[in-house]
DNA sequence: TATATAACTGTCTATTTTTGTCAGGTATTT
DNA sequence: AAATACCTGACAAAAATAGACAGTTATATA
């Protein structure tokens, strides 16, 4: 049970872009530098954090990208959506009923409910809330 | 962000295992038939199950495998322990200082957040649970 | 207008993890 | 003794992950 890579980076990316934004574009190669995250990988998520509505790009010098929406009206689980498939536990629900004792029904349950709380948790959680967590630490 | 079929696998098992079993132990071969499970996987996995406390074996003609704890005393969480590492979504906590601009640590609480509601739970939910609910789903 | 910058795109690849298979060995009941 | 079933370790196919690479396109600024 892990979080991928991919959805740790497409979250940090997002939190160091917030935190070194000032309202101005940075670009990824910013972000790639601090975060220490390959360049081409960040590229590639942020093909897909654009098509998902996160952020914008702004091309040219002085360009890179910027928060598509206040970062208070963007929330976790929102990001790991854009970047990854699933937050649902299990692929399950083929149901080719080819088990005859069928216990994967009754275990479905648990993968459901524990999906169910997988997304409320990461929903209640957005960007802004750990921007100001980083500045907070940033602090000290 | 998925469970792994080892886990499931193994969850799976162990209701099958507690649904047909009557006191009496179950073979690995007839979990493996009902649950459509490699056979030889289903061994690897109840290596694990017996060393963890889970269940216990019975050998020679008429054996197989028992529970080693009355099921409403296992709990799902200590199951997917015994048969995979972790439930912590993240690998995390090098904290070499690598990152200078420190959103790493700010997506931290995120992941430990996460963890701990998936603990909890998992380790809400009992064999006896799940079981039950297997009944219920036959009987229908 | 030329040039530097930085986003955009698709393809390819090395590595790791997952999910098993296979070939035997060992213990125990009948 | 023989059948049953657990036990063990090595090996392997397949999928996912993480990233490299080689370009193309758009745009601000000199």
């Amino acid at each position: 049970m892990r979080m991928s890579t991919k959805a740790q980076y497409a979250v940090r990316a997002l939190v160091s872009l917030n935190l070194n934004g000032d309202g101005g574009p940075v670009s990824i190669k910013k972000i790639s530098d601090c975060e220490s995250i390959s360049l081409n990988y960040l590229e590639q998520l942020f093909v897909k954090l654009r098509r998902g509505q996160i952020v914008r790009s702004v091309r040219g010098p002085g360009g890179g990208y910027v928060l598509a929406r206040p970062a208070d009206e963007i929330r976790v689980d929102e990001i790991i959506d854009t970047v990854e498939e699933t937050l649902v536990p299990v692929s399950c629900m083929e149901n080719d009923g080819s088990c005859n004792c069928d216990s994967r029904c009754a275990t479905q349950s648990v993968w459901v409910g524990l999906g169910d709380r997988i997304r409320s948790f990461l929903a209640s959680m957005t960007l802004d809330d750990l921007t100001r967590e980083g500045r907070k630490r940033l602090e000290l």
